[in-house]
RNA sequence: GGAGACGUGGCCGAGCGGUUAGGCAGAGGUCUGCAAAACCUUCUACGGCGGUUCAAAUCCGCCCGUCUCCUCCA
């Protein structure tokens, strides 16, 4: 099926083609691991393996998926340095060498922002590579001479700067985002750490060193400007080498466009010469409770500040997915036990189907046919992922095609297409419905089996007394059709 | 200050000029001694004020409000 997707270069819905026939080339600009996944990080991530999961499922795509590690900025560094407070025990003794320092913590935290995606059902064996930026300096510091040879980047004080300038009369600057050039100051330069203010300035590419920084060598244009790659020219650099240029889809969160996504696309093109993406895709933020997430306002989660409260990983999954990726969503724990819900209504209805599938059944009453549900479905996915309407048009089936009047044929048919957009969603379980696995005290069985003999003989007193006797042991009694079934309260 | 996004019923969330979005909650019902579960049915809407149009949640203008980016940020 065709997929669309909206390019944030043309700010419109596009119809996908990609550059290579069957395959799509997808970088996504990974984690800074330099502490735990909030749920922010996993809405961004989540974002390009739906995206993904749709290229393979509905587009019928091979996808190639990309994301990096910036296991190098300011950032880890800061938290790396000897005497850090965010330093962990479990990371090892800190050394004299900053290089082990930084290594030994981005490699944590990496493990752990690995364990975390995968909780919510991103598979690291879903990456066709997942590089660290410490990795490829020969090729950062490559395109750096490239830019420098092609006249847009130049060295000041130790540090290599892009000359955005220069730039700007050779080719456009701003292609995701409206630049104010009133504000522009030529020349001027920025390293993270002092910035002007409402100005837009020639941006780092390689920063000169700083005591107690891990640094590493580059010869360039005969001097050894020794220091460490800018946050930029590390995307850059790889996706070069991995994907080559131009590859399709590059994605990111919002806040990515500019300057980072912005600096990518001039510095490809000024030093590869070729304009790196076809097609920029952004997901937009989350709020929690309505309001923006921040620490100050005690509104910050990782996803294990949500497991410790008990939250069901396939609930922060399925909230993710049942918005729009473009559309802010508004985080809030009613709304993980609402979709929570009704994921589950879904998952009885795939126990049914699969009940009915395997027995002999009553023969259907007339429905529609898996093969519509699957076009109306897919439709929606293949339209810039608009899970919300395929959601819909799956209730809206669910709804009209009650599995009471399914036959086993036809409960076969709506299984195979459930489990293909399975493939997408990632939220069910494919089985018999499963049996009340419980260890039940011997103790609780006998008095729950006397319930059911007093309920038997209308001997409500005594029954609800044995139900209150029940409880007291931490079991929930529940009536069926021909018996009862025990819970954990 | 500059650039941009958005404001839909109790909550979440589609909608891109005329046709039921959907989910959760609520209400009613089936089943139950009760309860729970399950299933069925069902109510409530488009921030405000103008304008365009036979017709506007949907287009235009103004106002109010929220948010994002311009500085590390998913």
């Amino acid at each position: 099926m065709q997929i669309h997707i909206s390019n944030t270069l043309t700010r419109s819905v596009e119809s996908f083609t990609s550059a290579r026939a069957g395959v799509v080339r997808m970088y996504s600009c990974g984690p800074t691991p330099y502490n735990y996944a909030h749920i922010g990080n996993l809405r961004a991530f989540l974002f390009p393996d739906l995206l993904q999961r749709v290229l393979r499922v509905v587009g019928g795509y091979k996808v190639q998926w990309v994301m990096n590690v910036t296991d190098i900025d300011d950032k880890t560094i800061r938290d790396s340095a000897v005497g850090s407070a965010e330093w962990r025990t479990e990371m090892g003794e800190q050394s004299a060498d900053p290089k082990q320092n930084l290594k030994r913590f981005t490699q944590f935290y990496t493990d752990e922002f690995v364990r975390d995606i995968e909780a919510v059902g991103i598979r690291k064996s879903g990456f066709y590579k997942m590089p660290f930026a410490t990795d490829y300096f020969p090729q950062m510091q490559d395109l750096i001479r490239r830019i420098a040879a092609n006249g847009f980047a130049y060295e000041r004080g130790g540090s290599v700067y892009f000359n955005v300038g220069a730039w700007r009369k050779a080719d456009k600057y701003g292609k995701l985002f409206n630049i104010d050039f009133d504000n522009f100051q030529e020349g001027v330069r920025i390293d993270a750490d002092e910035y002007e203010r409402e100005s837009v300035s020639d941006f780092v590419l390689w920063k000169g060193h700083k005591e107690g920084e891990p640094a590493w060598d580059f010869e360039f244009e005969g001097k050894d400007v020794v220091g460490r790659p800018g946050w930029h020219i590390e995307c850059s650099a790889m996706a070069h080498e991995i994907l080559e240029l131009p590859f399709d889809i590059h994605t990111g969160g919002v806040d990515l466009c500019f300057p980072h996504h912005e600096d990518e696309i001039a510095q490809s093109k000024a030093g590869y010469g070729v304009e790196p993406v076809n097609y920029w895709c952004h997901n937009e933020f989350l709020e929690v409770e309505g309001e923006k997430m921040s620490k100050s306002k005690g509104n910050f989660f990782t996803l294990r500040d949500l497991l410790q409260k008990g939250i069901d990983t396939l609930d922060v999954r399925w909230l993710m997915l049942s918005v729009h990726y473009a559309s802010r969503l508004n985080f809030t724990f009613a709304g993980l036990e609402s979709g929570r819900k009704a994921r589950l209504r879904v998952q009885e209805y795939i126990y049914d189907l699969w009940e009915r599938a395997q027995g002999a059944i009553a023969p259907a009453t007339t429905h529609e046919s898996a093969q519509s549900l699957r076009t109306s479905v897919f439709q929606e996915l293949a339209n810039d992922l608009q899970t919300p309407k395929a959601l819909a048009e799956l209730f809206t089936y669910l709804n009209r095609n009650p599995a009471s009047g399914v036959d086993a044929t036809q409960a076969a048919s709506l299984l195979g297409f459930l489990q293909e957009l399975n493939n997408i969603f990632d939220v069910w379980h494919f089985s018999a419905r499963p049996a009340q696995m419980l260890n039940v005290p011997p103790e609780v069985q006998h008095l729950a089996e006397e319930r059911w003999k007093a309920k038997r003989s209308k001997n409500f007193a005594e029954s609800d007394r044995l139900r209150g006797a029940i409880a007291a042991l931490g079991f929930v009694v529940k009536d069926t059709k021909d018996g009862f079934a025990l819970e954990k309260a």
